[in-house]
DNA sequence: TTTACTGCAAACATTTTGCAGATGT
DNA sequence: ACATCTGCAAAATGTTTGCAGTAAA
């Protein structure tokens, strides 16, 4: 009914380089720069830590093209937007189609549902409410089993 | 499976002063009149939008008032924040206790949802997981029934 | 060669904070 | 009386834009 992706997000997707390629946007170094910086993050980030890291490792790329590049990439569905309980803004890397997350309030960690047992729920608010529903957004904040289990780790402060 | 509050939000749910006093804080000028402005509203409404409204009408409530006490009806669950598909933050009035809503992405307009059918979703993610979801979240936008039918009514940008 | 893309700096928008003074209880 | 609450103005954040120069195709 509801069925899972395990694994640390990032893992198993396809190269966000190879996205921007196939919709027809230039490969540039400071898009392959990001799509790095991007791949090597796990959990959630946010815009600004990507301009502050690109900034410690002198990637020479400016805030600017932070914030264009991954609306491009949140336009094509390799990252996703995500609204922190805290108010912030994030971005977890996803399978382009779909979705939403499970995110972990500690380590930042995400991973993603699908969403076959909210269609349902969707559809019904839909019947009851008289509303045309065109988009819908859960996401779920809790405990990832690793933080769970005490383990140590990086804590990012998600309220 | 999912019932629905139908009606324009604020309608009848419990004055805001009520629920300000009730929880130890005090009955303050500006708080009155912050709670008749947001109970003067239909559908959602931004930090900013009462900052504007209450200066038009010269009511001499100050921008960080607005948000402290957004901050605190929030808290008690008087209001809840919603996160726009645009990126805005909005707030709708809603009953304590709860809730997720459907948004209507031209008039504003929102209604209550109950989450029988998604609670199930929830703990299901949750064993599938192995987190331990303590907090979810559910936003649907489309159009309400009245957008649908055409009719005009203010249209609040709601991307 | 062409035009998408870039960094930069400034503009903008949003939210928070410090504080002296006002005000509810 | 006295602690809570206030507006203000400044600061901290977060995001967007204009533009002249750079580089991908």
């Amino acid at each position: 009914m509801v069925s899972t992706v395990l694994g640390s997000g990032a893992m198993d997707n396809p190269p966000i380089v190879t996205v921007l390629d196939r919709a027809g946007y230039r490969l540039t170094e400071p898009r392959r720069s990001l799509a790095a910086l991007i791949a090597g993050r796990e959990g959630h980030f946010t815009a600004t830590e990507l301009v502050t890291e690109a900034r410690a490792r002198r990637l020479g790329v400016g805030r600017a093209t932070v914030f264009r590049t991954l609306d491009m990439l949140a336009e094509l569905g390799a990252v996703e937007r995500l609204d922190l309980p805290s108010g912030e803004h994030a971005y977890v890397v996803c399978e382009p189609a779909h979705h939403h997350h499970v995110v972990c309030s500690r380590c930042g960690r995400s991973d993603e549902i699908d969403d076959t047992g909210l269609r349902k729920v969707v559809r019904e608010v839909a019947r009851r409410t008289g509303y045309r529903v065109d988009e819908h957004r859960l996401e779920l904040f809790g405990l990832c089993p690793a933080c769970l289990a005490g383990q140590p780790g990086p804590t990012r402060g998600v309220a």
